[in-house]
DNA sequence: TTACCGACCCCCTTTTTACGGGATTGCCTG
DNA sequence: CAGGCAATCCCGTAAAAAGGGGGTCGGTAA
C-alpha cells in the first residue's frame, strides 16, 4: 500500500523517476547492485532487517546515494538514529505530496529535508532529555534486575556481591534519575530509554 | 500514501468502487451524510480521534456499512478492539492487494475476514493474556500514582482519605497483578497497558 | 603524579512497603 | 432479599528501601 501510495504521489513529477522498488532488505540491496537512484526512499520498518542499519549500509557501500528516512512514527529516537546514520532527511507517511516531492528535491540536491512536525518533535525531545544519564555496569545491571522485582538481597546473592554494595547502586541510580523511589526510577529510566518493557 | 496505496490497489477491480476518501474522522463523518459505502476500511490512527471509538459511532449510526480495520500495527489490543466495536476485519497496511480484495469482498457479504498473522496474533495474546486485570475506579488512580513516585501518605493526602485505605489499595493492585513489589508492578501494569509512559 | 571514577564494601536511622489479619457502608444484581 | 463487590477504614509486624555517613582499590586521563 505505501509503494502504491509513493508511486501514485510521484507518477505526474517530471523531474522525478522512480526507478523500482523493494519489500524488504534482501531485495533492496540485489536492486541496488543493478542500478543506483540518486535518492532512496527506506522505510525504517522492514520486514527482514533494521532499516537504521540498512541506511548505515548502503551509506556506506554507495556514497552517492541519499537516503530519506520512511516511517510512520513521528519519534525522536528514530529520526535520530537515522539521521546519524546518513539519511538526509526524515518523511512521515502521512506526508503530503508537496512535502514528498519537496524532501527529494532537497536530498537530491544534497541538502536535508525535515518536516515541522519532524523537528519539532526532536527538539522537544532534546529539552527533555537536557542531561544524558550514563550509568556504569553494575548500574544497568542492578537496574534491570530491579524492573523484574528483586529485592537488594536477591540481586546480591544473584550476582554475587554484598547487599551494601547493591545498595550504593540503588542509590547511585535514584540520584542519577533524579528518581523519589522505585516507582519514579522504572518510570524515568523508561523515558530515558535506558530500559524497555518487551 | 496510504489511500494513495488503497486507490491502486482498487483501481482495476470492476466488482469495487471507490466512491471518497477523507482523512480524518471529521470529514469522514461529514461524507457518510451524503453517501453510504457497503464497505468502509477505517484507519485507526487518525489525526482527530480514536479510530476505535469512531468505528463504533459508524455501527451504530449505519448498521448497514462494514467496517475494515486498517492499521499499521499487528498487535492484538487494538484488533481486540476494533472487532469488538463491530468492525468485519482487520486489515495490515503491508497487506497484499488479493489480501485486501478478499477482506472487502468477505466483508460486504456480511463475513468476517482475519488475515492469517493477524489471528496469529490474536491467538498468541490470548494465550499469554490468560486473565483480563479489572481495576476499580480507585485502584487505578493509585496506580498512577504511584508511578509518579508519591508515597502512600502523599497519595492518601492528595485523594483525601485514609493512609490505610491506601495501602489496602496498594496490596490489592499488587495481588491482581501478581506482582512482588513495587517495581514489578509498573513492569507488569505496563505490560498489561494499565498504564503507559509518555 | 594527582585526581577522578567505577566497582566494591560497611554501618546506622528513618521511612515506606509488604503482608497478615480484620471491619463497615452502600450499591447493584440475581 | 441475599450475596457480591467496590470503597472505605483500622491494627499489627517484618522486610525493604531511602538517605545519610564512611571506606579501599585499581585504572585512566589531565
Amino acid at each position: 500500500m505505501v509503494v502504491e501510495g509513493i508511486r501514485s504521489l510521484l507518477m505526474n513529477e517530471k523531474d522525478i523517476e522512480l526507478i523500482g522498488s523493494a519489500s524488504n532488505a534482501g531485495s533492496c540491496l540485489a536492486f541496488l547492485k543493478n542500478r543506483q537512484p540518486d535518492v532512496l526512499l527506506l522505510d525504517i520498518n522492514l520486514p527482514d532487517r533494521n532499516g537504521i542499519d540498512l541506511c548505515k549500509e548502503i551509506r556506506l557501500k554507495y556514497p552517492v546515494i541519499f537516503i530519506l528516512g520512511l516511517s510512520t512514527f513521528n519519534q525522536a529516537s528514530y529520526i535520530h538514529e537515522m539521521m546519524s546514520n546518513g539519511a538526509s532527511g526524515y518523511v512521515l507517511k502521512n506526508a503530503t505530496q508537496k512535502e514528498l516531492i519537496e524532501a527529494i528535491h532537497l536530498a537530491s540536491a544534497g541538502k536535508t529535508y525535515m518536516a515541522f512536525e519532524v523537528a519539532k518533535t526532536l527538539h522537544t525531545a532534546e529539552q527533555q532529555k537536557q542531561s544524558d544519564i550514563i550509568l556504569g555496569r553494575r548500574e544497568k545491571e542492578i537496574l534491570e534486575l530491579i524492573k523484574y522485582g528483586f529485592t537488594n538481597n536477591e540481586m546480591a546473592a544473584e550476582l554475587g556481591i554484598s547487599i551494601n554494595t547493591v545498595d550504593t547502586y540503588r542509590k547511585s541510580l535514584l540520584s542519577k534519575f533524579k528518581a523519589k523511589n522505585t516507582a519514579d526510577l522504572i518510570r524515568l529510566a523508561l523515558i530515558h530509554k535506558i530500559i524497555s518493557i518487551e
